[in-house]
RNA sequence: CGGGACGUGGCGCAGCUUGGUAGCGCACCCCGUUUGGGACGGGGGGGGCGCAGGUUCAAAUCCUGUCGUCCCGACCA
């Protein structure tokens, strides 16, 4: 009796796997160099209910992860579906396709039929409902109202401001008919909304009284791209955008920063657990029409940095421009001090490359949209009670919770697939748990699994949730700051940049050392003092520069 | 927009050199046995090869154009 692994045109093919030279290892250790294993391999043969034989495919056999097979005597299969592959691109291997694999995998997203535009699916979705949730109380929690502004905006509103409609003008969107005709002034599809935002500030600001006026909207906006990746730079991205009239330069100053920090690095550090960079942007990286701009910076795993969120204060360009006036308490008339930020999808980006692992999403649980899968095992009346009673408990807790009751699965797909989608915990509940009185718990994060009696499971979920919630901000840390070199050359910074942040004084950069690292690539992400505050200008002296490679 | 690669069932690919009416793995559907990490056996369904022209008796296969995707660069949330 002879086993043959043979492939699709009958050949012996195990000699020759993918091109590779092939050994199998069988269950007993025997190791065979040909497609032949001999009976003798299967003195006790495995428990297996097919009577079949157990080999293991070695990794060096398959360029993939070892896997486990099982033949019977005789059985004839195609060599490809012999090899399990790898449910993701490994990161190391080959980060944009890991990406890419990753959103299409977990659900995330996929492209649009035109250009650049892009579908958000369910499980995508709900992480951005999850951002917008936290980023919008936060907004609030500022004194700042939502409002909604109109899709298109006239081409003149536009042109207003001179240093926003150049910058702007390559990726504008216009459109030029409407009912079959020509339009007599082009509409433009908004990149940003200060303009025809500006344009109804001005109407409702009348007096210091009216003032601060603190709006933002939830919606979408386009911007034409050369480029395109899902979540990190699309045609169409959904976004949320504030934009304020102050009184002083003083007050919008302190509400730009007041954003920066309590609304953008705070959401993104305590919900997101990625630690942010705080800085203001370099004149080449500056929004056009602002006076200045800050940023939170995030790292990504393969290196390259993300700019996550940017608040802008544009002085009295805008208000100038649109005619932003108030009457002060001095019976004077003066234009008001606007600013704007925004926060995208693009964070759903950040949030993928700054967690995952070749397994797939990382989510931290203060995000998470579910932060607990409930599943069964095996399938049984009384597993699948219990399992319901077990997320009833949890949900009634106040936890976001999945039941996976899914009978008709196999429990290891079920289980690849929380993986991948990054529940951060799971609970596993079999006959066995059962029995004991238990279920078993299993960090994503941590990786651990425990067996935890039933009437504790709340503890230790909770327990379970703040560990990977702090380690994974922990990971995160220790990630950028094993990836943040200090430099005194651009040439240094250019190379230190390959793998992560260069740190260098920004006297020792400057502009010409800006527009040499740009030949190679890498920006200057922003300037921070010396203490790591964020300056107030860049006519501060003593700055720090931040130079990466950017998404 | 410049350089490179590529578009074949949901996904990954073979077939194009030497044109003859499409195939494999996974996924999917049904039945049965299964279910503690990606099940097994048997039986099925689905594409006309990105799109548009052209050459030919005949085009995934050859020619032209176009759209789209991926990587690098320029530009950007």
């Amino acid at each position: 009796m002879a086993l043959r692994l043979v492939d699709r045109a009958g050949l012996d093919a195990l000699g020759d796997l993918g091109g590779r030279q092939t050994a199998v290892t069988c269950q007993h250790g025997c190791r065979h160099d040909d497609s032949l294993c001999d009976a003798r391999c299967s003195v006790s043969p495995p428990k297996d209910r097919n009577r079949g034989f157990s080999l293991l495919l070695p990794a060096e056999a398959t360029g993939l992860a070892p896997r486990r097979i099982r033949l019977r005597p005789g059985r004839v299969r195609p060599v490809e579906s012999l090899i399990m592959a790898n449910v993701l691109t490994p990161q190391g291997e080959d980060f944009p396709r890991w990406y890419q694999d990753v959103v299409a995998k977990a659900q995330l997203a996929e492209n649009g039929p035109a250009r650049g535009s892009q579908v958000i699916r369910p499980t995508g979705f709900a992480l951005w409902e999850r951002m917008t949730a936290e980023m919008d109380a936060r907004i609030k929690d500022t004194g700042t109202e939502n409002a909604s502004f109109p899709l298109l905006i006239p081409e003149s509103y536009f042109r207003r401001e001179a240093d926003h409609v150049e910058g702007f003008a390559p990726e504008v969107w216009m459109v030029t008919q409407g009912g079959g005709k020509d339009l007599e002034e082009k509409l433009a599809i908004r990149p940003t909304s200060e303009t025809i935002i500006g344009e109804y500030m001005a109407k409702w600001v009348n007096s210091y009284r009216d003032l601060p006026l603190l709006l933002n909207q939830w919606c979408n906006v386009m911007r034409y791209e050369m480029r395109t990746r899902l979540f990190l730079r699309s045609s169409e991205f959904l976004w949320q955008e504030g934009h304020t009239v102050h009184e002083s330069y003083e007050d919008a100053h302190a509400f730009t920063l007041r954003i920066l920090h309590d609304v953008y690095a705070d959401f993104m550090e305590n919900v997101l657990a990625l630690p942010v960079l705080r800085g203001i942007k370099t004149e080449a990286e500056r929004f056009a029409g602002a006076l200045n701009t800050f940023a939170c910076d995030a790292l990504m795993r393969d290196g390259k940095a993300l700019q996550m969120g940017t608040s802008h204060e544009l002085g009295q360009k805008f208000a100038k421009a649109f005619d932003i006036q108030f009457q002060g308490k001095d019976g004077k008339q003066a234009h008001g001090w606007t600013t704007s930020w925004g926060t995208s999808t693009r964070m759903i980006g950040g949030l993928i490359m700054g967690h995952g692992d070749d397994a797939g999403l990382r989510v931290p649980p203060n995000l998470a949209p579910v932060q607990v899968s409930v599943m069964i095992v095996k399938d049984s009346d009384e597993v699948r009670a219990a399992a319901r009673k077990l997320y009833d408990e949890l949900k009634a807790d106040g936890l976001r919770v999945k039941l996976d009751d899914r009978g008709d699965i196999a429990f290891g797909r079920r289980a690849v697939d929380a993986e991948l989608k990054g529940y951060p915990v799971r609970i596993e509940l079999g006959p066995r748990d059962l029995k004991n009185g238990e279920a078993t718990v299993v960090s994503r994060v941590e990786g651990s699994k425990q067996s935890v009696p039933l009437g504790m499971i709340a503890e230790a979920v909770a327990a379970a949730l703040a560990g990977a919630q702090q380690q994974l901000w922990d990971e995160a840390l220790g990630f950028r700051e094993a990836h943040t070199v200090d430099v005194a050359s651009v040439d240094e910074a250019v190379e230190a940049a390959r793998t992560g942040y260069a740190r260098m004084p920004w006297d020792a950069c400057g502009v010409e050392g800006e527009a040499r690292a740009g030949q190679s690539a890498v920006t200057v992400r922003l300037l921070q003092r010396e203490d790591g505050s964020v300056p107030d200008s860049l006519d501060e002296s003593g700055l720090i520069a931040y130079l990466a490679r950017q998404y």
